[in-house]
RNA sequence: GUGGCCGUAGCUCAGCUGGUGGUAGCGCCAGGUUGUGAUCCUGGAGGUCGGGGGUUCAAGUCCCCUCGGCCACCCCA
């Protein structure tokens, strides 16, 4: 949850994440230290630190922060849950932490989440490109918004991330990563293009991503939700961060992963009602006309049963405990007054389909629930 | 962090250039139906107008502060 400041400075100077955004203050024993804002840094501190054999496959789930002005989809506090693995470099692995967090994605139910992939090239290249896009922007001169001006100054790579309506102009015309991949780097690119493909995961090359955090190189991703109106649309996103391990004073390590947003999938989640009604909370709802002891005695028996059962209290008419009852979800409800206990017997009451109440015996009350609950429920025309 | 919009009944919201809080919709409660829900009809309850200060004879309405939310930028999950 905390670590040294340091640990997260090495993001990059140019990050807002960590310049910006980072919750940090000094402690009683006057070490820096600041809340995590992501948690790739602490995966590779952790390596560094403990020098796992590789390949290193971790997971994580929790906590960040970021000091932002809240919005719907981002929070100062939100959970990641995310996965790291360090120590391969084989372009197969990019495919298959690609495919995981799709996979994710789709059996939470969600369909119109667009995967977006990209490459920043090897280190050389990224700074090849980003000499050019700085020739392509500053020929612009004051076309460009001041606040891109500013952003360029810091990294070119951002400028492309302004949706200011000025810039767009400008940014369409920019050059292409792809014009400055090493053949190396076109190469690693392409397998993992076509290894998508070969297990028909669909996905969008956009040259146009860059992602947030300058420790990325070669292969980035980003899973974008399809139903949001608002900018906070990322749902996840992830991408090559070889030599992370190696700033953070460890060995020369490939490392890969992925960070998903849990508020937000639970946003896109709702967007696409992938949640199911939930089920009735009970089976049965007792209506007892006679003061309520009856259905102590009823809902105890039933319960102990293992039939899920509910009651009204303040010994209210029986119109309002019926109420109680349809609104409760219940399939039956089980009536309860003078006639019965004289006749020791309980009415059976379906509150769905056609079925017409019936009388049963009080001793065969549970077993006469548990068959009718049994049954499907036939749904009656509206 | 910058800019804009908004907080009024349980929920969704009206409320004009300050002049007694809305017969609003949904929900809730009761009655119509003294043993029967989901429909219908009638009635009813429920409010520190987000909080604090100020201007005014008078503030939901204007001003300041503050808390919370939403949107855009920014950023990203």
């Amino acid at each position: 949850m905390m670590e040294d400041l340091g640990v997260f400075t090495r993001l990059g100077d140019a990050t807002d994440v960590v310049t910006k955004e980072m919750y940090d203050f000094v402690d009683k024993g006057d070490r820096h230290v600041a809340l995590r804002p992501e948690q790739t840094a602490s995966v590779c501190r952790a390596f560094a630190q403990h020098r796992p054999v590789t390949p290193w496959k971790a997971w994580y789930s929790g906590p960040n922060f970021r000091y932002e002005k809240p919005q719907r989809g981002r929070y100062r506090q939100f959970d990641q849950v995310g996965i790291e693995v360090l120590g391969v470099d084989d372009p197969y692995l990019d495919v298959e932490v690609i495919a995981l967090g799709w996979e994710f994605f789709r059996r939470l139910g969600l369909r119109q989440v667009e995967l977006l992939v990209n490459s920043l090239g090897e280190p050389a290249d990224r700074a090849r490109y980003m000499t050019a896009l700085r020739d392509h922007f500053e020929a612009a001169g004051d076309d460009l918004s001041e606040q891109s001006i500013m952003t360029l100054d810091k990294n070119p790579l951002r400028v492309l991330d302004s949706k200011r309506e000025q810039d767009q102009p400008i940014i369409a015309a920019a050059p292409t990563i792809d014009q400055f991949w090493s053949d190396e780097a076109a190469a690693h690119f392409e397998t993992v293009r076509s290894g998508l493909d070969a297990i028909g995961i669909p996905f969008t090359i956009e040259m146009k991503l860059v992602r947030g955090l300058d420790y990325y190189r070669r292969t980035i991703f980003e899973y974008v939700g399809g139903t949001f109106d608002s900018a906070q649309n990322a749902l996840g996103g992830g991408g090559r961060y070889d030599g992370l391990v190696e700033d953070l004073g460890g060995p020369p390590t490939a490392g890969i992963g992925f960070a998903l947003g849990v508020e937000r999938a639970l946003l896109a989640c709702d967007d696409e009602g992938v949640f199911a009604a939930p089920d009735a909370a009970v089976d049965v709802f007792v209506v007892d006309t006679t003061g309520g002891g009856e259905a102590l005695a009823l809902t105890t028996t039933l319960r102990a049963a293992g039939v899920r059962s509910d009651r009204a209290f303040d010994n209210r008419s029986m119109k309002a405990q019926m109420k109680a009852a349809n609104r409760s979800g219940a399939a039956f409800a089980a009536i309860v007054g003078t006639d019965e206990v004289d006749a020791g017997v309980v009415t059976i009451r379906p509150m769905r389909g056609d079925g017409a109440q019936v009388a049963v015996a009080r001793d065969s009350l549970i077993s006469e629930l548990q068959q009718r609950l049994q049954q499907p429920l036939q749904e009656s025309p509206q």
